[in-house]
DNA sequence: CGACGACGTTAGCAGATGCTAACTACACCG
DNA sequence: CGGTGTAGTTAGCATCTGCTAACGTCGTCG
């Protein structure tokens, strides 16, 4: 059924709306205008506003988590799995530009069920990281892997706030910057 | 005259509140219930509410600035003056970490005049960044250095997602991944 | 053809929110 | 003692916003 378009558009639209201006700074009635309905028309697609973004929220995690793992299962070893997470991370971060910036700023916004579903998949992610960091450094405890990784998301989602530069050359300057930082962390025990 | 402390107890309060919940989710009743008076009592201190959070953002990325400016001019050369951008950041980021949330999240929340101040501020405190940048890796862009610069700002702004590290260990982390993402960028050109 | 389901419209309610108005309590000072 | 400025109170207005209700249109299909 194509009768997912719709709906897909209505997502699209309010993402680039939460990125620019907050999930609160948005009403239903600018959703409705940026894909040419007005108002209460999305309540046919979605059961409510806080719906709209459980909905996004959940799909950004759940498809970082899935991928993350697909990906860095299939590497030969740990050092080439952490490398094929960053080239992931930096990839969608690149590709899906507003849903970071919304992803980190508006959770708060939801309520308490769906938070905690997104914040499990976040969780369950970070711990791919933490994982193959520790393989690679084994004398880093887990704290610091985590707070590394924290670290590291920082660093390839600060795309929103530059983005001056050529796609390519932004993939390569984020990738570089990322293993380089990943690759000091043992030197801090 | 200390009769700027109950404007100060007021800024810190809404600085905590809004951190945690957003300018906009945050209302005024909530701000004069955290200092334990009531509502209508802020507009003694502040003009409005606009007026509370420009006056949050603009002291920050002005002291970012003044004392970025001061501390690497101290230096005795450019390396030694990018490490001590660095320390400052991440001390700052560690001290002040209700603030770090709320200068990237909220600052589209602001009146156009004040932003744009904000903007001319953390524009300086970037170019600080970039000139110290270049003149050790001349072989790297103005827009790459740039781009490099807002991503050791993502990395060390990380610390409101992570801090379950003590606090000299999370500044030795951040420094050393700091640094070894800066002195990476060289390697992209 | 007629029923129906999908998708849209406008009107309007209920609650929250920023801000003003009017008033009060009190410290300070000539 | 009376006047004044500061800092607080509550009541209430105007606006915005999420959401529901009632209704219209139209393509599909038995």
């Amino acid at each position: 059924m194509a009768g997912g378009s719709r709906r897909d558009e209505i997502l699209a639209a309010a993402a680039d709306l939460f990125a620019r201006h907050g999930y609160r700074g948005v009403s239903i009635y600018d959703i409705g205008a940026a894909v040419g309905i007005s108002g209460p028309a999305l309540y046919r697609h979605f059961r409510s506003k806080d719906a709209l973004l459980a909905e996004m929220l959940v799909s950004i995690s759940a498809t970082l988590l899935s991928e993350g793992r697909r990906r860095s299962a299939a590497a030969a070893d740990a050092p080439s799995g952490l490398a094929a997470l960053v080239d992931w991370h930096v990839e969608f971060a690149l590709d899906h530009l507003p849903l970071i910036t919304i992803q980190f700023r508006d959770l708060d916004s939801l309520a308490e069920a769906d938070r905690e579903e997104v914040r499990r998949l976040q969780r369950e992610y970070v711990e791919t990281w933490v994982r193959l960091i520790r393989e690679i450094h084994p004398e880093v405890g887990e704290p610091a892997a985590r707070a590394a990784a924290h670290a590291v998301f920082g660093l390839i989602n600060s795309t929103p706030h530059s983005a001056r530069l050529a796609r390519a050359d932004m993939e390569v300057l984020l990738r570089t910057m990322a293993l380089a930082a990943l690759g000091s962390v043992a030197a801090t025990v």
